[in-house]
DNA sequence: TTGAAAGCGCTAACAT
DNA sequence: ATGTTAGCGCTTTCAA
């Protein structure tokens, strides 16, 4: 492939004019811009992508820092990412972190090596008080409410939607509700706003046997309908941590001839418009959007996304 | 950031050993090896990836070419690419087309360049001859049946699985049968596949008003419905390109207390079993993983992935 | 307006 | 076993 030096040795001019011409055409004569571009488009050559990064000190190059998992929660958070991202000529890399720390302080290290211009960090094992710790000065986005630490962010108010949600629940007549999580309440902020919000709800705590965690997909949904089902205290609703997870608790039932708890899922708005339960949309697209925007952007900055409760 | 110049000065090497301590630890005295290492780990100290991958004019990147779509197809394939590339230590690169054949022919110039050590077009606009001539010696893989084209691709036997299926439709007794597609059987073998296996099955051309274009979405499904619904002719099997699809067909029935029709999906077999139609599995993962591999190792090979058709 | 040369951080001969 | 040096392809002073 032609480097810089063939259209510099071919167009006869020299290896700083035909810099110029890619980098500053304002300051080379059109005459010669026309023909050491003549030669460019001859030659179909292109710049070297590494060494004109290495040279600059800088890229384009927006990292993704995620779990490898094949979740809808991370599919539209990416492709909200990757709308915004095509227009502006960034460049968008999946860096997988098969849930390890070390993995991720290795990126960590790599962003400040300038292999990335920025990082995502979509979830995290982390500490956030590390990640900031190693971030100075660079480009940093996480995808949840960090309060006080000065870290880019986005996040949405699950708080209120939760309570709008489980007040809808309350008014529709239940009285036994269960919940169901990916990770406990000391774990995760997400499985703490809905513990708070059933409780400012319902005034009471959320029964032990009626948060079960663990839960990431519909057959994991399939599952966990199996123990209410045999649970000598049966419940009358679900609230379950995505539609399809909604969706598998529904098909336990219906294949077991039971008869249905009320339900409840987010995200995915077909599944629960097909099965007519209600969801939370948290405009993952959007969050992703935002996310790189916060990314290629200078400076610490909070974006808050209201999610919504919608009734089918 | 520590350089490569900061641990050999610090730990009072040479270049030369600190580099070789990275790359070819065992050309060095376990004593020195020792003490350039504690420096790095002192240091905090990363290569810097664009330095070395232009020192040694390759790197570990492996591009996806896609169009910038938040279909269910594409993710599940790029899940398959990370699945198999994680372990590896290759890193993904989304390249992102919006449709455009220019912006194909750019990455591949940048693959030229070295940017990339590999390029998965997941789909593609440019001609599959374009492609091959500019793949001389790299690595290219193509997601599709390529046929004689010296390009390593994976692809699914559709043909015979499609065969299946309108067996199946026909032996249950339906006779009108509607087909939907994204794009028109000149343009996309998938869809020309479709159509000659209906003929082989029924004996027959389908119908042009039968075989609806354009159809990418569950709203799409959802908007053709209406088409079938108010046509002269009605049909009483759509068979869809895709269980999202199938599901806004039958929301739109739903809706409007119309007679159901057969239905039949692919991919998504969560809807498909909440639904209780058929559905194909093509197995996008599976492809994704394979497709992977075949960008890593060098040669052209073609690899096969039969597909599946599923009652539930 | 154009050219010459230094340097980005690293690797791999080649010397010692 | 360790050090020295050229060079990967490019950008950017600085001179002419």
């Amino acid at each position: 492939m032609a480097t810089i030096h063939d259209v510099a040795r071919i167009s006869g001019y020299s290896l700083g004019t035909v810099s110029n011409v890619i980098n500053h055409p304002q300051n080379v004569a059109p005459a010669t811009r026309a023909r050491v571009e003549a030669v460019m488009a001859d030659l179909d050559y292109t710049p070297n992508a590494n060494a004109r990064n290495l040279s600059l000190g800088h890229n384009r190059n927006i990292g993704v820092v995620l779990p490898n998992s094949t979740l809808p929660y991370f599919a539209h958070i990416i492709d909200g990412i990757m709308q915004a991202a095509f227009p502006t000529g960034y460049r968008i890399t999946l860096l997988p972190t098969n849930y390890d720390e070390n993995q991720e302080l290795q990126y960590l290290r790599e962003l400040q090596q300038k292999s990335y211009a920025g990082l995502i960090f979509v979830s995290r094992q982390i500490a956030l008080a590390q990640l900031q710790s190693q971030s100075a000065g660079h480009q940093l986005v996480v995808c949840e409410d960090v309060g006080d630490v000065a870290l880019s962010s986005v996040y949405t108010d699950r708080l209120p939607t939760y309570e709008d949600a489980f007040r809808w629940i309350q008014k529709q007549g239940y009285r036994d509700v269960a919940v169901l999580t990916q990770r406990s309440p000391a774990d995760s902020q997400t499985s703490a706003d809905l513990v708070t919000a059933y409780r400012s709800v319902f005034g009471h705590d959320l029964p032990d046997d009626r948060l079960r965690l663990g839960v990431m997909t519909a057959r994991d949904g399939y599952d966990v309908a199996q123990y209410f089902m045999t649970a000598h205290a049966p419940v009358d609703f679900i609230f379950a941590n995505g539609d399809d997870i909604a969706a598998g608790v529904y098909l336990a039932y219906h294949d077991a001839k039971r008869e249905m708890p009320g339900l409840l899922g987010t995200e995915n708005q077909l599944t629960s418009r097909l099965l007519k339960f209600p969801t939370i949309n948290h405009h993952l697209s959007t969050i992703g959007h935002v996310a790189f925007n916060l990314a290629v952007r200078a400076g610490v900055r909070h974006q808050l996304i209201k999610s919504d409760f919608l009734v089918h």
